[in-house]
DNA sequence: CCCATTATTAACCAATTGGTTACATTAGAC
DNA sequence: GTCTAATGTAACCAATTGGTTAATAATGGG
């Protein structure tokens, strides 16, 4: 990846002239890595293009070059953007203080709910799967991308266990993959699922049920 | 789309001069989709093309244009003829002379098998959806991609419940698309897994402890 | 055997694309 | 106030791309 020129940190704003551009690197960089997520949410790394993502962010392509190197480079960007979005959305869920089979509904739902507000995480996932993470493997901040619900999940488990309303021997990991599995296929899937199906999966009604099946699934698995 | 001409039917193969190739339309169609779903499944939409695919058929690049229009109508046919391959393994699946629990272990892994030795299924599906199925709602035989497992699972749950070993008021479509999704987004999803956890998700054993979790979750949740 | 149609080959085209070059302006350090 | 570095603009470029045109050879019906 070609190096990236760097800002000099905590640069103050100062006046500009009428009718020229205020310079303000962190804003451009910003608004530049934005239009990318959703560009490169649309219409994937291979359909995606920088006159587009160009024209979103109101810049010019130089700076696209300038900050981030070349397209691929822009592509990895915007993904850690995406992966640090929702680390930081599940930092805030607290569920040590619930009873387990409450904490398992909250992080079914969180999940789901997640998802559904941000689509573009999905496409954005299935591009980089599609180029088999390529991208992600130079990350140098995948442990930073590790999801604390894995952790989460495994203390709702034990104490479930413990309270002898859980089964026994359940991977905390396969289980995560699982409630992400759930949710994630039928969002992303659900152009093809509701064409073939003939219905659409995304009524309110439909989403309603498959998160009330979805939570059924896993807490039925689950309780003894 | 773009009207395909049409070969006749049924024309047979005679004599061809030494040096030229001999004419056969179906044999050159079925080169130039084979390529086309390699390619596309490799690359997506955006990312294929069109002389790879043309290289790869060992054919010329008019050819496709007259056997399938322009690149979206060929990335269509590449999608049906995936679907029907799909349905074609489908209708062996053989459930009716089954006990209830063995025949959801045999449908799940049956899912799992097929996901598993047909990844181009996976990232085929993954492209079109990102292009929201504006291909597959152009498909004149989308009947013909109604999967049987569907009516194979309601089946199996309805014995189940009279047989007094299933739970009642289970949806055979939200299991259906539960147990596609516990398979599918672990396979299309194992690039980026893999890297986040530090670990190969498809190593043999990893693949075994999935379908005995996957198979575990399901009939856990379905057993009374 | 002739001829019209079909299937195939080879070359071509305009538009698009990722990326680069040259230059101008802003901004801060000294 | 000067000078250098940083940020930004505008124009440009070679390569690639999906698709088309023109022509040729194969094929089968009459």
């Amino acid at each position: 990846m070609a190096e990236q020129k760097k800002t000099k940190a905590g640069r103050t704003k100062t006046s500009t002239a009428p009718g020229r551009v205020r310079r303000d690197p962190e804003r451009t960089r910003a608004r530049i890595l934005e239009a990318a997520r959703v560009e490169f949410a649309r219409r994937g790394l291979g359909g995606a293009r920088i006159d587009q993502i160009t024209a979103r962010a109101g810049s010019n392509k130089r700076m696209i070059y300038y900050y981030f190197g070349n397209k691929e480079a822009l592509f990895l960007a915007a993904l850690e953007s995406a992966y640090e979005a929702i680390r930081m959305a599940e930092q805030s869920l607290r569920l040590t203080d619930l009873e387990p089979a409450e904490g398992i509904r909250r992080l079914v739902r969180f999940t789901w709910d997640y998802y559904l507000a941000h689509p573009e995480f999905i496409t954005l996932l299935n591009s980089e799967n599609l180029h088999r993470a390529r991208h992600l493997k130079k990350s140098k901040e995948i442990q930073a991308l590790h999801s604390p619900l894995v952790a989460m999940l495994d203390g709702l488990l034990r104490r479930g266990q413990r309270a002898g309303v859980f089964r026994r021997g359940v991977d905390a990991v396969q289980l995560y993959i699982s409630i992400a599995a759930l949710g994630y296929f039928y969002l992303s899937n659900n152009h093809t699922l509701s064409t073939i199906f003939g219905r659409d999966l995304m009524r309110p009604q439909a989403l309603k049920q498959r998160l009330g099946h979805m939570t059924a699934l896993v807490l039925g698995f689950l309780s003894k």
